[in-house]
DNA sequence: CATTGTCAGTTCCTTGAGGGAACCCAGTCG
DNA sequence: CGACTGGGTTCCCTCAAGGAACTGACAATG
């Protein structure tokens, strides 16, 4: 389907998919570690890494006599976004009374904050409704 | 699960329903047309339906007798912050040689472009990278 | 006013994917 | 040399997704 998110659910749009990248993400590498956090079954995590190494999101590493880990690659870094928007909208409206699980320090000034989008052109605040959606190159069918 | 990603995915981690709510935002809100849209069997569409409008996602409303229609609530809105990185990967990382199938032209500044993330402290870029995760209020077990 | 069409679903059946538990093999620790 | 751990695979079983057909209210049409 000519549908850029489409395409990316068809890459990470399994329930599980999302979770297993943020355990990478903050260094939960390992078949068994992630296996256990997430309560998720052995034969599907199994499935779910080798899709995700399959398409470039995750490496897998022996770092010992086979022993394996998971590494992000680029384009898995980059889907840590993708899990920050995530995070940001299950704060502001799932949380509840109890608050955010976790809070995020941003380096570059130091202050707990959240993600927000911006435009790559001007760098003001780009929503859905500041937008126009237009057919580009890649279309097939008359749909965004 | 006290994880903002599990939440927001139980909302709408299914696969088809960023799909949906894509459909709506673009001004495709009828059932039948959601249908033949996406190519979605009628009985899970008309469960997922259900599901966005009982997590306050999506409203129905009656536009003529027995007529309805799915508009997006505020919630909903915001959820298309998600749905505009998820195209920004899908398009950057698997759209290929044939280019993006929309573009977004942003009516700040009238340029065709796409988002970026940015700190909402500072207004600096914001990535994985960029950032120390903590324990917030919310958090049950010791993870993120 | 019977017929056709549209909209918004519901019902029924079948198949495939996810969950659970158990099993397996290589290395390694005591 | 036995037990343990890491990293899976196999088997079975259930549950949910898909497909196709049916329903029922309203509207327009001949």
């Amino acid at each position: 389907m000519a549908c850029s998110i489409a395409r990316t659910m068809d890459v990470i749009g399994e329930p599980w998919s999302p979770l297993v990248l943020r355990n990478v993400y903050v260094g939960i590498t390992r078949f068994d570690q992630i296996q256990q956090q997430l309560g998720i079954s052995r034969k599907v995590l199994a499935e779910r890494l080798r899709w995700l190494v399959g398409n470039e999101v995750l490496e897998r590493r022996e770092y010992a006599a086979n022993r394996h880990e998971y590494a992000l690659t680029e384009r898995g870094r980059e889907l840590v976004d993708l899990l920050m928007v995530m995070v940001r909208w299950g704060d502001k409206w799932l949380a509840g009374d109890a608050g955010p699980p976790v809070l995020y320090r941003h380096h570059t000034c130091g202050g707990i904050t959240h993600v927000t989008l911006t435009c790559s052109g001007c760098g003001n605040p780009m929503s859905g409704d500041d937008v126009d959606v237009l057919p580009g190159p890649g279309t097939t069918a008359p749909h965004p």
